[in-house]
Order: C-alpha cells, then sequence, then structure tokens
DNA sequence: ACACATAGTTTGAATATCAAACAATATATA
DNA sequence: TATATATTGTTTGATATTCAAACTATGTGT
C-alpha cells in the first residue's frame, strides 16, 4: 500500500478518535463546549481581549461574548478592564476557572501517559520530534 | 522537559491545527458540517442504516433523519428500503454524494502529503507505526 | 473638529441537537 | 395464533449555538 495512503488512514482515524475523546472529557465537566475551548485558550496563552479571543477561538465576537457571559455567570473567568483602551476588556480566569483548565489540561496529560506507555522511549521520542516538526512548518 | 508534558504539548498543539484544517476544508464546500461528517462516514464504511450511521456519528437518530434529509434534497444520497427489513433504510451515496466524498478525500490525501514531505522516510514509516499502534489500543 | 476605524454588545434569524412521544414493523412468548 | 414487547425511523417541542448586521462607545488620523 502506498505509504501515503497508509498515513492518511491512520491519521484521519486517529484524528477521529482524539475528537471523540475530548469531546467525552469536555461532557464529564460542567462546562459546555464553548466555555470549555474559551478556558483552554485563556488557560494556554493567558489573559486576552474579547477580540483576540475570538480569534484563538475562530468565532465571531458576538459569539465571545456570550460565551464569557456564561464563564462569567459560573464563576470562571471575569471582564477586566483594559488599561489602554477603554473600549476594551481583558479575560481573566478566576481561580475556579485556572482549576477547570488545570484539570482539564490532567486529562491531557493522562491521555498523553497512556499513549507513551503504548510505546517504547525510542518511538515517543520519533513521534514527539515529527509532531514538533509539523506543528512548526505547517 | 519531561518526555510527556513534550509530547502531550505536541499533540494538543497538532490536534488544534487539525480541527482548523477540517473546519477550514469544510467550509469551502457547499455542506454543512453534520452532512460532510455524515458523506465521511458512509464513503468510509459505505451504505448503512439510519441506526448505523447515527452510532458512527455520534448523534440521535433524530438528528440524523434531518442530516439525510438535507443531503437527500441536496442529491448527495437516498434513503433505499431494506430487503430484510421495512421499518428500515439503507442510506446510499449517490454519485454527487460520492463525489464529495472523493473530493473531501483528496483534500485529506494533500495534507498527508504535505505532511509527509516534511519528514524523512524513516520519519514517515516510525509516524505511521505509531498512529497505527495508537489507533488498535485506544 | 470631523470622518473613519475598532472593541465589544445586542438583536434577529438560521441551524443543530436532544429527549420524548409516536407510527410502523419485527420478535418473542404464551 | 394472539398478545406483549422491542426496535427503526420520524416528528415535535424545547434549548443551545452561531452568525451577520446594526449599534454604542471609544480611539485614531487628517
Amino acid at each position: 500500500m502506498d505509504p501515503i495512503d497508509e498515513l492518511n488512514e491512520n491519521l484521519v482515524e486517529f484524528f477521529d478518535r482524539m475528537s471523540s475523546w475530548e469531546q467525552s472529557v469536555i461532557q464529564q465537566g460542567k462546562l459546555n463546549v464553548a466555555g470549555a475551548h474559551a478556558i483552554e485558550k485563556l488557560g494556554q496563552f493567558g489573559s486576552m481581549s474579547m477580540k483576540d479571543l475570538s480569534k484563538a477561538l475562530g468565532v465571531t465576537t458576538g459569539t465571545t461574548t456570550i460565551t464569557v457571559d456564561r464563564l462569567e455567570k459560573g464563576g470562571y473567568a471575569v471582564r477586566e478592564r483594559a488599561d489602554n483602551d477603554r473600549r476594551s476588556y481583558i479575560i481573566r480566569l478566576t481561580e475556579k476557572g485556572n482549576d477547570a483548565y488545570l484539570d482539564h489540561h490532567r486529562h491531557h496529560l493522562s491521555f498523553a501517559k497512556e499513549i507513551a506507555a503504548l510505546l517504547t522511549d525510542e518511538e515517543i521520542e520519533c513521534f514527539t520530534a515529527v509532531l514538533e516538526k509539523i506543528n512548526k512548518e505547517i
């Protein structure tokens, strides 16, 4: 079989499995999908404006307004006035929000651990190196 | 840095990039997300019943009814009566539906090709083998 | 000042999804 | 056979998600 075809099939299946896994993890928690994604971005990249958060999430600012409203009501995040621009807010995770992020992060880590357990040290090294290469260049 | 952390970070980023890529590919076409996913399953696994399609997609049969209605209206798929069970339909891709599947498949292939171009033969082999291993066991 | 641009919110509409009720058919049991 | 139960797919009513466009408030450039 063509190596490209083989790579493709495995990629597609892997992506499918990761999607299912991600969704099931989110559904275990109290957050909706949009909120969980927002918390992930805020946890990963730190506090940011509505606009930047929208861009990071790939949705309109209108949608982000709703998402952040919900996060605020749930006590996961707060809007803080930006120093330099009075139109703008900086969205910051609260302690509860950060806990939710860390919890999600722990899930990811245990997923990575589960994968690593299947592989030899050499395979882990190669797999990580390849992913890093792809992430850098695509 | 801990190899697990490193693996995790690269996995998360890779998944994120694949999600964006997938979404942008779908939005280029005329199908909505649900329809595109349904076509992907039907193309990959062949004609199947509403129930099986629902299971493959991870949604209720009610949702699948709507999705398949739309595919039929768009000329991408047809419901055919099952021989053995008169309650049941077999959902089959039309030629147009199959073209849409092949087109999507081509996008995937070119994505895989793009990735392969970044890697040495050895890396391709290792990456594919690791993905296969993970897919089998997770 | 004045026009134009930008950040975020609101609004109205379209779409997606689910759970539950339902109709038609199949299967099992008495 | 007759009757109860299960299953397949559809419909319905409710809720959630998202977008585009209009809008408010503020910033920037001429």
